[in-house]
DNA sequence: CATAAAAAGGATAAAAAGGTCTTTTAATCT
DNA sequence: AGATTAAAAGACCTTTTTATCCTTTTTATG
């Protein structure tokens, strides 16, 4: 599957593919019913070996559960699902690409404001707060109450 | 010059490199005083050769102006100065980075918006109205105001 | 007009991100 | 135990982004 790349705005495409993913796992998945990469890749529209890989990544660091063998396959534990869409960009996009300044400073803070500190430095954190503030199961729990697109 | 890169967030390297350098001239140049690539590649800190592609690149599309030959080089006209930091992102990152959903979805609008759209829409909308809204001469008065962390 | 200075542009290289495939490891079933 | 199934791991490839080099074009000025 060949999907058209291009510069991704404010997160990475991987990181994209993670957040789809989770959410289809916190929907349709649990511990006695766990999901197949090839039962969810279409639907995430991107490559069954790239998802694989993604989700590896993610299980590798807590941000969802997996077991090998028959029956196996990835799923949402509890606390899977209080992890925050924050957690899940860290590990996905490095904490680098979080911390930073919109202007890519190394020592950009109050004392020392950079150029846009003032301008978008609101909107940067506003983001950060609510990537940190909401948990997955927050994500879960709204979409089942609303008419959202979905598959992606 | 080698500067360590990674994933940026909001915005690519490219387009930091072109703000901070819109911002220099900005503060330094004017239609008699132009500005050699030569003199400002070191407090942008990029090399000198890619400086002056991404140079190239804002002069083709009219965000900054330049002349050749002797004391020739780059400055902001009056026009420029009123051109938008979005009128730049566009130019150097494209316009799909700008106009697309977090998600990377192509139809997510408020009838069918993505399992994101409630939670960080709002931010994404509140970063590019922020862009918009903002031209390159509110960012010079800023600055001349204030004690800002420059160079970068 | 010759020449020097400067941007413009083409070709290419290196690094990062995105993506594919094969082998290994572990769980489960018979 | 052995066969089977599925994730884990890692080698490998492609595309995009970042970066450099070098030649061409344009312009000011002696």
């Amino acid at each position: 599957m060949k999907v058209a790349t291009y510069l991704s705005f404010m997160i990475s495409n991987s990181a994209k593919y993670a957040i789809k993913a989770v959410i289809y796992l916190g929907l349709h998945s649990s511990q006695s019913r766990k999901i197949l990469v090839r039962e969810m890749f279409e639907d995430i529209r991107v490559s069954e070996s790239y998802l694989a890989k993604v989700l590896q990544k993610l299980s590798r660091h807590g941000i969802i559960s997996s077991s090998k063998g028959r029956h196996g396959g990835f799923y949402l534990s509890q606390e899977n699902l209080q992890r925050s869409l924050m957690d899940l960009l860290r590990v996905v996009d490095g904490d680098r690409s979080v911390d930073s300044c919109v202007l890519g400073m190394s020592h950009c803070d109050l004392e020392h404001p950079c150029p846009l500190h003032d301008l978008v430095g609101q909107d940067k954190i506003a983001f950060n707060r609510t990537m940190e503030q909401t948990t997955v199961n927050d994500v879960i729990l709204q979409l089942r109450n609303k008419e959202v697109h979905y598959p992606f």
